[in-house]
DNA sequence: CCTTTGTAAGAAAACCTTTTCAAAGCGATT
DNA sequence: AATCGCTTTGAAAAGGTTTTCTTACAAAGG
């Protein structure tokens, strides 16, 4: 049986008040007690039962992340992020994938409720009305991350990507390029989708290449279908010389593809990524991209949620991170 | 404020006996009764404490899993896997990740003994003495999963690692190739190691190629690594037409490092990887490697531990998953 | 010497639920 | 009419901790 507050106090030959009292109030009580009963606390290996204390505290001091995609390395760095994050403010976390299904994500939402986490990171893209109320009435605190919410106020953070993309698209149009094309994400189930569509199309009209603002296909998430818009992509326009894709399985899908069709990256096309995955630097040949601070902002995310919940409010509601421009091998001076 | 229970109570005019039999043993209560405190739950949209339910049950429904490396799609297959399983026995996951950090892990290990998890699901490599005594002080059930441990007896999942590189192996040897190197893991801290050496060497020397048996480097776990280990063993033996490599990333690494030194693969020389993580058919070119069925084992591991939780003893103790070979472009023909 | 102030530590209440035990109600059997 | 058995319900205990309230005692001040 677990020991109890009761067996450490009776070993030590006080009372459990003076027990706990140790536990968290040190200096309250004298010495000679305190360490007898550090000394019973280390010979049962006594750790407080979280269940009485939660039930006192009314709090697990557990956050919740939710997050769409675990395969898929743009999470697995703010996972890192974030659970460092946790470590040093006191916190445990409980990850959640939702393998982007909207009912397993209410149904994590109920699992969060019951367990009673402080909070909530919400990284699972569009904030739809009925994840928000259900937040709401369970009463659970959360920020967003990588997404946001103008309809509501949320706190969030993510970088900004209509300037990330037009970054990332500026980059290929300084190298010389005027015939690019893009791989997007949908624009009706992702948040990041139009403002990098936007970015896209400024950095096109104000260097005068509007034209091309509609060379574009669009992909789900997974390399396999970015192989298959790359395909359609270069069938509509084989006179593209670049190609700027939201994310980097996306970029690796494209030269997957041109790969097969024997067309050179960077010889003959410049392929740029976005997000620096891990494998942006594996990849042969290593990716250009946008580089994301994914374990800053896991971290970022942590943070801001704690203050939330410590304070009651949070000194920026929607905050941006920094993104970077990443050269590697993938794109060429044209 | 939170609804209790009693707040249901007083709201349907019963006890909060009667409140609790509806929720548990729903027929013991007469149906005008169970009515009203049903329409009181609802409009109080009451949930259970769980830190009360805890107490009394004296089990939170979570299971722990300790991973080495959240960054490796390896074991990302895993978490897919187990929290699956989870949601099908009816636990919520704690997913800690441990940096290959002893210290992080046995504070992770604290952790779950503090928030009281069920058991434990240890994907972690070695199982050392510090680990396996701890877990027994706090009294914490686990099973292992991609390792096993002969020094105790611990249930654990994983394949056939020996017979899993003879296979590699053998199929170099089949296609022709008499030259073979190998990446491997170091032996001292991992586990995998050693039987994946011996099974290298069990092929070599069944086809009477045993002199190869030193043209081995070693790395840990990282791509750079297994590029500078590359380096190496194609500095001493240039002759080497294959190489099996003991993980997907470090079959990375090498053809990074052949493509550097323009040799082709599959043109020159042979690679053969080991998991089958989703990159290996991103890769350029795509990867020959040995799959390992990593969500099946993160189920398996997750309905081990169950079956131990509730029946307190485990069909086999030491279950071997089945492992494949994929072929695909990064190996031919000699 | 008596009163006040301060410190250390125990007793007991509170947190919320489940479950055991007891009691009440009621029809059926002897 | 008394007893029995059954169903339904409420009261109360238990689970482990923190915290408030009290008490006991020692030191300081008048």
């Amino acid at each position: 049986m677990k020991p109890t507050i009761r067996d450490v106090a009776k070993m030590a030959d006080v009372s459990i008040s003076t027990v706990s009292r140790v536990m968290n109030a040190p200096e309250s009580v004298i010495e000679s007690k305190r360490i007898r009963v550090l000394e019973a606390i280390e010979k049962l290996q006594y750790q407080p039962n979280s269940f009485a204390r939660g039930l006192i505290y009314k709090k697990s001091f557990t956050l919740g992340l939710l997050i769409p995609d675990i395969e898929n390395f743009y999470y697995t760095g703010i996972i890192r992020g974030m659970q460092d994050a946790c470590i040093k403010l006191g916190y445990s976390l409980m990850i959640c994938n939702t393998d982007r299904d909207k009912n397993r994500l209410l149904s994590y939402i109920d699992a969060f409720h019951e367990k009673q986490v402080d909070g909530i990171v919400f990284a699972s893209d569009i904030m739809y009305p009925e994840y928000y109320e259900k937040l709401v009435r369970c009463r659970i605190p959360f920020v967003l991350l990588s997404t946001h919410s103008y309809e509501y106020e949320i706190p969030s953070v993510e970088i900004d990507d209509e300037q990330a993309a037009y970054d990332a698209v500026k980059f290929l149009i300084d190298l010389g390029h005027e015939d690019i094309g893009m791989i997007g994400f949908n624009h009706e189930n992702s948040i990041s989708g139009p403002p990098r569509y936007q970015g896209f199309i400024r950095a096109l009209e104000e260097a005068g290449l509007g034209r091309n603002g509609e060379k574009i296909r669009y992909a789900t998430h997974r390399f396999e279908h970015a192989y298959h818009a790359a395909h359609e992509l270069f069938t509509d326009y084989p006179e593209l010389t670049a190609v700027f894709c939201v994310a980097d399985e996306f970029a690796m899908g494209v030269i997957s593809y041109l790969k097969d069709r024997n067309i050179l990256v960077p010889g003959q096309v410049s392929v740029i990524g976005f997000d620096n995955l891990r494998m942006a630097n594996m990849f042969i040949p290593k990716l250009t991209t946008i580089a994301q601070p994914m374990y800053d902002m896991g971290c970022r995310a942590a943070e801001k949620l704690h203050e939330w919940l410590t304070t009651g409010t949070v000194e920026v509601l929607r905050e941006k991170m920094e993104h970077k421009l990443i050269v590697r091998e993938s794109s060429r001076q044209r």
